[in-house]
DNA sequence: ACCTGAACACCGTTCAAGT
DNA sequence: ACCTGAACACCGTTCAAGT
């Protein structure tokens, strides 16, 4: 048996909403593309609702498990933070795309209660992970002030790949996240 | 006559996408809210990409008179950049709300042309006047480094916005935007 | 000048029917 | 277990027809 069905729709969808969002996200197309009849797809994903959220699960628990290998190949703040921001360099580069569940985050008011939990999850992993790269190995912690950095940190990255993604640029991307560093948020 | 038609038609799909996104737009439900027939809004607006243009052009100009407004109000940068995080923080009140232009650069992949081009000049017009903002009154500057820091800010500021919509509390947006500032990237 | 009804090809969804 | 065709109410768009 060749790939999955179940398999295939899942990434070619990912890669749909990621490229033009959830909402212009077309069963019709992701069966052409897959190879099978539109109605086939609700067999797998009964609505929409249910493709989209499990897209962002996935998308979730594939962020973590890249992020938790981070840890242990980097030591260091710094080489940390640096392996986060490139990470979300990667999906400009291809094509222009943008992180899947910061284009959902947009479409927030038009999403099913279902793929907005999940899209939420999707910003917990995140500050979860920044919060243990800042907070300091000894000694005490201010940890709401870390948490607040956290979160300001990823706001400002979705807010960088956003930004760089109207421009059509990388380099826009490569640009605000240096200003970031210089001007002392990612530290 | 009561409200033009046509200025109705505006009101109520700047709303519509403030909320819910410009994707998920209809033409039908505008009608219903207006008062007349689908057909109709095609009269006034050939196609919903010439409608999305319009209603990008006049955000940005709304948003440019206000700026400029706020030029002549406060005279000391800390409080024009404190009048200009205040700006976004207002759709956020309103039911929850995104700036409009934010939620159609995540929809970028799907966009017309005509309205990706509005949606880059409302970007323009935010770094223009940041750059102003943010320009010394007398001695030299680095014109370079301060445009990228106003381009900066805009995508903090905008992604500061997409986080906090998704927990749906303005606290979070506030929350972030003290941190940019004690952070020191706004100031 | 402004609006409408009817038709078109799209959409997600449902379901009885196939293997 | 997995897929399909046909129908449903939606969508933007077009256009001939109304005032």
């Amino acid at each position: 048996m060749s790939t999955d069905t179940k398999e295939s729709i899942m990434s070619t969808a990912r890669l749909a909403v990621q490229a033009r969002g959830y909402n212009a996200l077309s069963f019709r197309e992701i069966a052409k593309e897959v190879g099978v009849k539109s109605a086939s797809i609700h067999y797998h994903f009964p609505t929409k609702g249910d493709l989209g959220a499990a897209l962002a699960q996935r998308y979730t628990a594939d962020l973590t498990a890249y992020l938790d290998r981070l840890l242990t190949q980097f030591d260091d703040r710094k080489s940390r933070l640096a392996s986060y921001t490139d990470l979300f360099r990667l999906p400009l580069l291809k094509e222009n795309r943008m992180c899947m569940c910061g284009i959902m985050a947009a479409e927030y008011g038009d999403l099913p209660t279902e793929v907005r939990v999940e899209v939420d999850k999707f910003t917990d992993a995140n500050v979860r992970w920044l919060i243990e790269v800042l907070s300091p190995r000894r000694g005490s912690s201010d940890a709401a002030a870390i948490k607040q950095r956290a979160l300001a940190i990823f706001a400002a990255i979705e807010g960088a790949q956003l930004i760089a993604r109207g421009r059509g640029d990388v380099a826009v991307y490569d640009a605000i996240v240096a200003t970031y560093r210089t001007a002392g948020l990612i530290s």
